[in-house]
DNA sequence: GCCCAGGCGTCCC
DNA sequence: GGGACGCATGGG
């Protein structure tokens, strides 16, 4: 057990931000996350935060995936005083971090994102990873397979690829599934060299994939390669620019750190009890 | 039963 | 390049 105090750090929040989908919280408001092909159990009072590891598995496996090298609070400090939507909606959310999650796992949560809801978007993961478990021993806890590789979701039967990907209840995006692993496939080193480059020509290149658009593809920019200008425009922030800023896109969501400040009214607006 | 969901591809103009 | 439309599936 590694205790330590976070600020700017809210399990809850950052469970239901939207940006990821197996963090499990349980009735205690403790919660179970998976990254990485491991598990961490965590669970907060106030700024002191517990996880079940050593410091040094910590500082290994957890520190980047939960940005803690960021000052979120300057971050919500360069936010125009003026806009009192966006602020109240950082301080609403105020305990919501852009996590660096893995992009291969990014690329494949948001693909089953689009045109679909939060909890169906988690179990179609679920059985996604599940499919590691067929013809070996079932595991007690099926959440703890990791997000399965791109040469288990590819090969050159498309027959059987299709058969199996319909069979997990995707529905019309399990072929982009299968599209987003080839893309990987295709050549090597997809990851590191989407890695290498800038916002603009990650989102060009990721565009290319059939069953990525560009909401799909700013939200891989953004939670799966950690390019933080990037600023998806779903339904959401869509009726937000509407109902909020008259219509008119703010400033800020072409500006630096626009993806966090989305996340910030995205939460808000979902989850902020306002009308 | 109906409506909708962190959209996208396709078709048509 | 922009606007309708269909899309699989299951949660509310």
């Amino acid at each position: 057990m590694y205790t330590v105090s976070i600020s700017n750090f809210n399990i809850r929040q950052i469970a239901d931000s939207g940006q990821c989908f197996r963090w499990y919280m349980d009735s205690s408001n403790e919660c179970d996350i998976y990254a990485f092909a491991r598990k961490l159990h965590v669970s907060q009072q106030g700024e002191k935060i517990s996880f079940n590891c050593t410091e040094d598995e910590f500082n290994k496996w957890w520190f980047d995936y939960f940005d803690l090298q960021t000052d979120y609070k300057q971050i919500i400090s360069g936010i125009d005083a003026n806009d009192i939507y966006l602020a109240r909606a950082a301080e609403f959310g105020s305990g919501i971090r852009i996590l660096k999650q893995d992009t291969w796992e990014a690329m494949l949560s948001f693909i089953i994102s689009q045109n679909n809801n939060i909890p169906r978007i988690q179990k179609s993961i679920e059985r996604l990873c599940r499919i590691q478990s067929l013809g070996g021993t079932s595991p007690e806890d099926h959440n703890h397979w990791p997000i399965p590789e791109a040469k288990q979701l590819y090969t050159e039967d498309e027959t059987a690829d299709m058969q199996m990907l319909s069979s997990l209840g995707l529905g019309y995006r399990d072929i982009y599934i299968r599209e987003a692993a080839k893309y990987i496939l295709e050549s090597e080193d997809r990851i590191k060299s989407l890695k290498k480059m800038n916002y603009e020509e990650a989102y060009r290149e990721l565009l290319s994939i059939k069953g990525v658009g560009p909401k799909v593809a700013n939200c891989i920019c953004l939670y799966g390669l950690h390019m933080v200008d990037s600023c998806p425009i779903d339904t959401w922030i869509k009726k937000i620019i509407e109902c909020r800023y008259n219509g008119i896109k703010p400033r800020w969501m072409t500006a630096q750190n626009a993806g966090i400040y989305q996340q910030y009214v995205f939460y808000y607006e979902r989850y902020g009890g306002m009308k």
